[in-house]
DNA sequence: TTATTAGTTCTGTTAATAACGAACTAATCG
DNA sequence: CGATTAGTTCGTTATTAACAGAACTAATAA
């Protein structure tokens, strides 16, 4: 049905825009994951989004160079359109991106706890972000182990 | 150093920013992080931030009870200016809600998967999608019993 | 060599967010 | 009871981000 598909495409769009996309990116991802066959040329995304080809044009840059890479176009010889189409490879790297996330956070939660052990009398309350730093420490520790644990799994079953 | 202090709290409002909320609201996180002693009324924060009363206001409540609860107050026996600090409890409490985020997006991936299987020809693509899948499911099985662990951990060493 | 296609880039408009200021409320103090 | 304090709410303004439209470029095709 394709009203069905139409509301696939919003959801996908509401759950990528709190990845800090745009709208209309989070839908073009959406109307990717919902192609079939599991591409589109730029000016059906065009169509099928009812948007600009300047907006399509500037969310699939994003979408393929300054953001996560999770689009992609490939050619076909002798033509020169560009197939759009999700890289599920590079959607895969860029959530195993997420511990350096964490890592940002610990480095400044750190730099803080310096300055305020060096500068500050109070100590319990630097204790706390000790705490809290610990937590990042633990999991910037264990993630790396746990994403190869998968890479592993995803080996042996292909 | 004061000026030292005021760019660890730009610093610490840009990176709060990447979680989704406003500037204001990360410079707040920002000034308690490094406020000493670690608790600042709503004036001393107008005043520092050089913000108005009713953006302060706005910004406690959303960090206090829409958002992640980072934010709380203590009040003082015969006083009724209300101190503002963070919460480190309710901070792990937050960071420890990511998998929340993971269960949605898999729940999202699995009815569009569902969705591609009994409506469309093409397999290699949903195949794809299933690697991701699985990829979610990994951590949702394990990241709980990694946080867990921390926690075990945390009370040893209290 | 001109026309068409496929997309890009630049500029302007609209819509959404953030922040402000002034008026308001609820509590306390003199 | 005013007067003051501590914060909230509401209507407005300013800043930012999203999108559109038209002019542009590079490549192919006729």
């Amino acid at each position: 049905m394709e009203s069905q598909r139409k509301i696939f495409v919003e959801k996908v769009g509401v759950r990528t825009e709190k990845m800090g996309y745009s709208p209309l990116a989070g839908r073009i991802i959406g109307a990717l994951l919902l192609a079939e066959p599991p591409y589109m040329t730029f000016d059906s995304l065009c169509e099928y989004l009812n948007a600009s080809k300047s907006s399509i044009s500037t969310n699939l840059q994003f979408l393929m160079h300054d953001g996560s890479g999770m689009v992609e176009y490939f050619t076909l010889p002798g033509d020169r359109k560009r197939y759009f189409k999700i890289s599920i490879d590079n959607w895969v790297k860029h959530i195993k991106e997420i511990p350096k996330e964490f890592q940002q956070s610990k480095d400044l939660l750190e730099e803080i706890l310096s300055y305020r052990k060096s500068n500050m009398l109070d100590n319990e309350f630097s204790t706390n972000i000790e705490e809290l730093l610990s937590f990042y420490e633990f999991m910037l520790e264990k993630l790396p182990t746990l994403i190869e644990e998968w890479e592993e799994r995803r080996k042996k079953n292909n």
